[in-house]
DNA sequence: GTTCTCACA
DNA sequence: TGTGAGGA
């Protein structure tokens, strides 16, 4: 298995405990821009699972989607990308990660932490 | 069987 | 946000 993961709807179902609707809404007001399979399905990637992971994170913290859409819009992290290969002939090393939880995030605390700074300035509960 | 879009509640 | 209709 090589590293190149096609996510789709079912999977990132699964993957971010979102629903489809959600999902959709999400692509709609443009805080994931997934790529489109030949019968127009959404093909999702690592990347956007991550991405979507950020935004259920950020509108549970009491955010909107315009303020996800502005923490989204500029992904520059700065130890997040840094995945040292040194397996030149074991390619799916991290491949398959299975999830023995309802979120495999392996960095989920430091995404937490992330987000709980950018947080600190507006705080507000009125989303679900 | 699954997802897609559009529309309505 | 959830659900339904109708189609791919």
């Amino acid at each position: 298995m090589k590293i190149g993961k096609n996510i789709t709807m079912k999977e990132a179902k699964e993957k971010t405990g979102l629903s489809s609707r959600q999902i959709r809404y999400y692509d709609q007001q443009s805080l994931i821009f997934p790529a489109r399979s030949k019968g127009n399905q959404r093909l999702f990637s690592e990347n956007d699972i991550k991405r979507l992971l950020k935004i259920k994170i950020l509108l549970a913290e009491g955010n909107s989607i315009e303020t996800v859409k502005s923490k989204l819009k500029v992904p520059e992290f700065e130890e997040e990308t840094t995945i040292e290969l040194d397996y030149d002939d074991q390619d799916d090393y991290y491949s398959d990660v299975e999830l023995d939880s309802l979120f495999p995030v392996s960095n989920r605390s430091e995404l937490i932490k992330k987000l709980s700074r950018s947080n600190k300035k507006g705080f507000k509960e009125e989303e679900e």
